[in-house]
DNA sequence: GATGAATGAGGATTCATTCAT
DNA sequence: TATGAATGAATCCTCATTCAT
């Protein structure tokens, strides 16, 4: 019996450790960060606790590996990539896409909003997502300025607010409203506000 | 000195138990239920930690008691005491009156948005929000209606989750956005919607 | 029933956290640091694990206040308080003192050979000890000196080793030789190294 | 290349095996045996873990072939061989070796007076180290009884106290004396004591 | 009413050891 | 022979809760 290439072995570790990830995600997402032992964990990826640990240094490690692959997967879904001027159907296709993001990783964008209330549970958590949402928030902001608005920053609280809130709806309470219904709702809404600048 | 009268006990009992519960809502509210313990609190309020077992019958006892001052305050503000009809006037305050809310009970509503999301904490907490979130979304759908809403579930979605969205920026990141304009804003946000509706 | 008066608790306080200090040397003294856990402590002592934690921060910390103890022993009987000279009957006394102290503070003295030799215990220990040595090895070798000696430096690593050795001797193997013998020898010794100068 | 011989083979068990012990007795040298994990010898030896128990039952059995081997290597060297008398030379030869020895195995030393220390580590070492202890002793005892001792114990304690002591400072502080200053004061301090019978 | 010593269950983490490959 | 994933017991430590005073 020969022993296993490192490319099994290599593989074995990147299963397993998804594997970890997703369910610790999952519980954090359903029951928060401090709430979920690392029993829970292995139990509920039926692993052994200690099998944990030949994955993560600690449980707040496992929690830093979750956020940033929430920030990539944002990231990467993000970017715009655009050239200059934003179209309407370019602006329209973002706000989908945005709805589609917190569709998608549902249990991400549940716990980054406990972690925006916690600060304590991740130092650093608050200053990076408010980082990662600047350019979010310029984008819209120049949008909201090539549309012709009279007050440019008011409507820009408008809508985020609007989209902040819808996001916080989807997450907490997706029986309350329909998910489409809702992006389409908010998609109007974003429009007659910047079609009403008297 | 003679002997302290039984109302005297009284209001010390009750004092001792606000300082525990505004104590602990504070601890609550900035690390959160589970990151923070008996000891901070007792500590923080400057007694013992057995004091505090006899005034409440266990940690989670406290939550609930913050839970439902929370919700009396707030209903109690919230109460229109209406009289069928909802004048601009009156939506207008009553708008109003949500921002102050959140203002001035900061930390019960973030305390109450990170229960929102963790809904394990407080088994009960989220069947209740909803609850007592019913009246102010029924007054709003009636209000959207009584102005000629062509769509009034959808110009609800938009105007509630601009507002929650609000909340949220004014909870969680409070040097991001100025208060009062935010409030301003939103106010000139709302009307906009409900003026369009085509 | 009043509750108890600060006195009361602080006298509870002291005499409980001595016990743990005493238990804990006693065992890390027999089975060396790693070996005995904070179970085998707080059994041996007949409380709570928990207990352990209320006078002590850490394991750690229970070590550091064992060695700052017993070097804050060592030194309060080491004083030699001397005015410049030292006679034969000065010396004669420090030597005896020193068996005592060992014979005395025996467990203190085989926990500190153990950390000698296994420094990554207690980072600081080693040069700690070097530190509390050398008014000793000072002041042997001023009365060395004094006795007219043609080698101070070779007279001093021979007497020094001979206490050195000694001391190993009473802690490790106690039932090898006597210790009021090794005293009486050693002294001889000592003396026998002082008087051949050729 | 052909297939390996046997031999071949079991010359690569060998030379893992000692790899195995060199890099545990450095590791339990430095670090102490509860300290030091399979995981970093195996990570120091650059082997897996798991081979480690290709070769040993388990980490105490490690220790026992270290001790084993620290002890064979010393009697190898101490076997003096002698045929009744010892001469002043052999016995200076002797204490040479001695020295010689100690600075050589340096770590098996550290370990060996680290075991001393702890009995509890390894049941049986004390007692062995006694029993390997004793011809040396006895050795000594002959050499001082021929020098025509007139307390033949006392001296006995004296010199095997000097040789210990000795040894301790080359292997806990070998920067405070030199160790070949070292050993000519000690076997000057030995020939003094031995001198001085009056 | 008030204190803080005391408990014990539970949580994070380590590590010797096993095992499939 | 060799690997490292996997296990689980044991360890350090925390904390809600109880209790004697």
């Amino acid at each position: 019996m020969s022993p296993r290439t490192s490319k099994q072995f290599a593989d074995i570790r990147q299963e397993k450790k998804q594997l970890i990830l997703d369910t610790a995600l999952e519980l954090f997402a359903a029951n928060g960060f401090h709430a979920t032992s690392i029993n829970q964990i292995a139990q509920k990826a039926k692993i052994s606790k200690g099998l944990t640990y030949n994955y993560f240094d600690s449980k707040n490690d496992i929690l830093k590996e979750i956020i940033a692959d929430g920030f990539t997967e944002i990231q990467e879904l993000w970017d715009p990539n655009r050239d200059g001027i934003i179209t309407d159907e370019e602006f329209t296709t973002f706000i989908d896409q945005c709805f589609d993001i917190v569709k998608t990783n549902h249990q991400h964008w549940k716990l980054f909003f406990s972690l925006m209330l916690q600060p304590i549970v991740s130092e650093s958590f608050h200053d990076t997502y408010m980082e990662i949402s600047m350019p979010m928030l310029n984008m819209m902001q120049e949008y909201i300025s090539a549309k012709g608005s009279k007050n440019p920053e008011g409507d820009l609280m408008i809508i985020s607010a609007m989209l902040e809130g819808a996001f916080l709806y989807v997450i907490v309470a997706p029986d309350l409203f329909d998910i489409d219904s809702m992006k389409t709702n908010i998609l109007s809404g974003i429009n007659r506000i910047l079609n009403t600048n008297l």
